[in-house]
DNA sequence: CAAACGTGATACCTTTTGGTTTCACGTTAA
DNA sequence: TTAACGTGAAACCAAAAGGTATCACGTTTG
């Protein structure tokens, strides 16, 4: 397990990524039905999927022999813990914001 | 002006800017000065600061034949607006982060 | 069982990215 | 006015990223 940091950012930085993880956010799909929103082949879907699930963005679930794609409301923490730790502007806020985090992680 | 929010979210995915951002955290610098801190020439941390000011994280002033570093505290909104839009789980707690930023701009 | 389906993985290509070296240009100091 | 200084910018390079096509493999369904 490399940098989860990195992965987050990472896998954030790409704006296709990105429009992933907001159809995700409404429901889990398999990587065909995420594949169909865009003009791009489901290899390319799935590198980006992959790349995502490297960050901690989403999670995998095999179903039979389809592949569900969940989004992971916690894959957000690492930027978040990031951006409070260099940023004191914003400390309180984010604390607040991270104690609720690990407290809907029961 | 490309897109904002992409020029951000690329502008912190990369791990040596995010360092650059912590640096310029504490003080203002001249390039010279952030090239100190890394093993690399003063040109290739001149394009991470181009990356940078793109992503509108920091601006840049002239003084006199040197140019000074100053991070934008305001740098960061476009991922905060992006991480509320995206998520209705963060609403609420994202909602008073922006209202904090855009008094803040006074 | 055989065929169709959904997926994983590889090889391959092009563009972008992160880095270097080098040189030109404005600014300051002697 | 030179000479040194701090920077900007270009040319260039290797590696990573984003994409494609293709094939192999387990899982359903007739």
């Amino acid at each position: 397990m490399t940098d989860l940091t990195q992965n987050c950012f990472r896998a954030l930085a790409d704006p296709t990524r990105r429009d992933i993880i907001q159809l995700l956010a409404g429901t889990e799909m398999t990587i065909a039905e995420v594949s169909s929103h865009f003009d791009m082949t489901r290899a390319a879907v799935k590198k980006h999927l992959s790349v995502l699930s490297d960050g901690g963005l989403i999670e995998v679930q095999a179903r039979g022999r389809e592949k569900v794609n969940r989004l992971n409301r916690h894959g957000m923490a690492p930027v978040l813990s990031w951006l409070e730790y260099f940023d004191s502007f914003w400390d309180d806020r984010l604390a607040a914001l991270k104690t609720a985090i690990e407290k809907d992680k029961s």
